[in-house]
DNA sequence: CGGCATCCTTGGAGATACTG
DNA sequence: CAGTATCTCCAAGGATGCCG
């Protein structure tokens, strides 16, 4: 009597249904972020706008690792790239309105990390 | 405009250079949990205690990868971990102060997916 | 039921070197 | 300075099978 019946069971939800409806953004969220590299660069572009380079020492990724990383950021809409073809070539990466939104999340981890790292 | 209005926090002078100094909570953060499953069996277990059965129905993950995920978040103390021996085997998954302690991320997350996902 | 052992595939990511 | 091109290596993770 210890155990319930779980296999054949349908309607389970019953308390926590609630939650489970939404939680799904969750998985949705990490699935397209996953990787840690698109969360490093994304908090590093917390502040403001920065070159290639300056990330690239920011975030100890290297070129290869960062420039794909900020492709796939770019092409998912978290980040926004600006060259300056002029002098010695500038390129500049900034959080787009929905990399910005991101910003209570990176807040949140940075508070959690605070008490439990 | 990068970032968002501060919580009720009194002293947030320059967010930005102050921002630079503590940001490593976050690479912490991310260091420490990077891979999605770990995320994704932690949000799962944000509606208590779960079987493994159960967490391998909801996340989708092989027994081989979740067992492995909840060993490694049980190491880092993210899990709890309570076993019933009786009749047919069953052990229970539980988040830890830690690991609850990260809900307001997974909330920021969740809030995050409602309007970008 | 809850896992661990094995095999095997994929791609994430470092190192290095080269271009515009 | 900002990438791109390779080559290579290793860990993540799916599939399957077995066991207490």
């Amino acid at each position: 009597m210890a155990t319930q019946p779980q296999s054949a069971d349908s309607d389970h939800e019953s308390d926590v249904e609630q939650r489970n409806a939404d939680v799904c953004n969750v998985v949705g969220a990490v699935e397209e972020m996953g990787a840690k590299w698109k969360l490093i660069v994304l908090n590093d572009l917390r502040d403001g706008e920065k070159r290639f380079n300056e990330l690239k020492r920011s975030t100890g990724a290297s070129s290869y690792t960062l420039s794909r990383v900020l492709d796939d950021l770019e092409a998912e809409g978290f980040v926004d790239n600006h060259k300056e073809f002029e002098s010695p070539v500038a390129s500049y990466y900034t959080l787009t309105e929905k990399g910005d939104a991101l910003c209570p999340v990176f807040d949140a981890l940075d508070d959690w990390g605070e008490d439990w790292l």
